[in-house]
DNA sequence: AATTTCATCAACCGCCAGGGA
DNA sequence: CTCCCTGGCGGTTGATGAAAT
């Protein structure tokens, strides 16, 4: 939603302080001594004028910025542990690209900080679409094809929405107009099946991808389904997967053929079709082939 | 040793939501 | 109710250093 320019105004931005005053780039230890100085006796107050009180150079914006990514005493510095990892998955599983979400639960942890470390190191575990996945370096191949729920953030699900709410097989007599609704309802599935299969590819494969639900659409309800992305290095590893896929699918099947029995409405061989688009896996087997 | 490529991360930019006038 | 200001957020960029050639 974009508001109005202000009266009588170009449309358009106006800027947040004047570009030609203010200096931009990397920050002096001077500054930030300036920067810190002042926080420390007065407060930031106001940020849009805290760089003149401040006797900086800088648009206010940035001293936000600076204090908040870096000069903040409580700010935690240093390598992430396989636990922040750990959360840091479990939480991008069910916000997404939420940063400042996942950082309220990280004391330490700045936001930039965490899409970093995510941009830079987790997102590389995460599988590329399906298309590609077959001629992905087995170092972090994946299988089968999976969506990693990282993949259906805010955009992506209300983007899905309302092909989803077409599809005659996910088909809602409830609909599914509101995508927060759905990010509502799948965050409320938090958890078990994630730190199941956390705790099977730890185990397995000394992996630390986890896993998503995939989604089914019922009347009033979300049935969440596991779903199986596993970054794997070895044979042994993959056979396990494999396995562990096809007792996830049954699982799956139960859990479907459990709310179709309370779901006349859609096509009687619709079970099968719709499992398979539960679990992205393709008609023919294909990643069963997977080297 | 020089050059190129890649990875990381601090900082910037533009958009948005909330609240006050 | 509308407009405007401010803080906050997420995506992107660019500087820098490390690794590879």
């Amino acid at each position: 939603m974009r508001k109005k320019g202000r009266k009588g105004e170009k449309m358009g931005r106006a800027p947040c302080c004047n570009k030609g005053e203010v200096k931009k780039g990397a920050w002096t230890p001077e500054e930030d001594k300036l920067l810190v100085d002042y926080i420390t006796k007065h407060g930031h107050g106001t940020w849009r004028s805290f760089p003149k009180l401040a006797g900086l150079r800088r648009c206010g914006k940035s001293c936000r910025l600076r204090w908040t990514n870096y000069l903040r005493p409580d700010i935690k510095r240093g390598a992430f542990t396989f636990e922040e990892e750990q959360t840091i998955f479990h939480l991008h599983s069910l916000h997404g690209n939420k940063w400042a979400a996942i950082a309220s639960r990280l004391p330490g942890r700045t936001d930039n900080e965490i899409k970093n470390f995510w941009n830079s190191h987790l997102r590389k575990r995460i599988p590329k679409s399906s298309s590609t996945s077959k001629s992905a370096d087995t170092k972090h191949a994946f299988l089968p094809p999976a969506r990693h729920m990282a993949e259906v953030d805010n955009t992506a699900v209300e983007a899905e929405a309302p092909r989803l709410a077409m599809d005659p097989l996910l088909l809602s007599p409830a609909g599914l107009s509101d995508s927060n609704n759905i990010l509502h309802e799948w965050s409320s599935c938090d958890g078990d099946a994630f730190q199941k299969h956390m705790n099977f590819d730890k185990v397995a494969c000394e992996s630390e991808i986890p896993t998503i639900g995939a989604m089914k659409f019922e009347s009033e309800s979300i049935v969440t389904v596991p779903h199986l992305a596993v970054s794997s290095t070895s044979e042994s590893c993959d056979q396990g997967v494999i396995k562990e896929h096809i007792r996830v699918k049954e699982e799956a099947e139960e859990i479907v053929n459990a709310s179709e029995s309370q779901n006349s409405f859609e096509a009687d061989n619709s079970s099968d079709i719709t499992l398979d688009l539960l679990l992205d896996i393709p008609n023919d087997g294909e990643y069963l082939q997977y080297e």
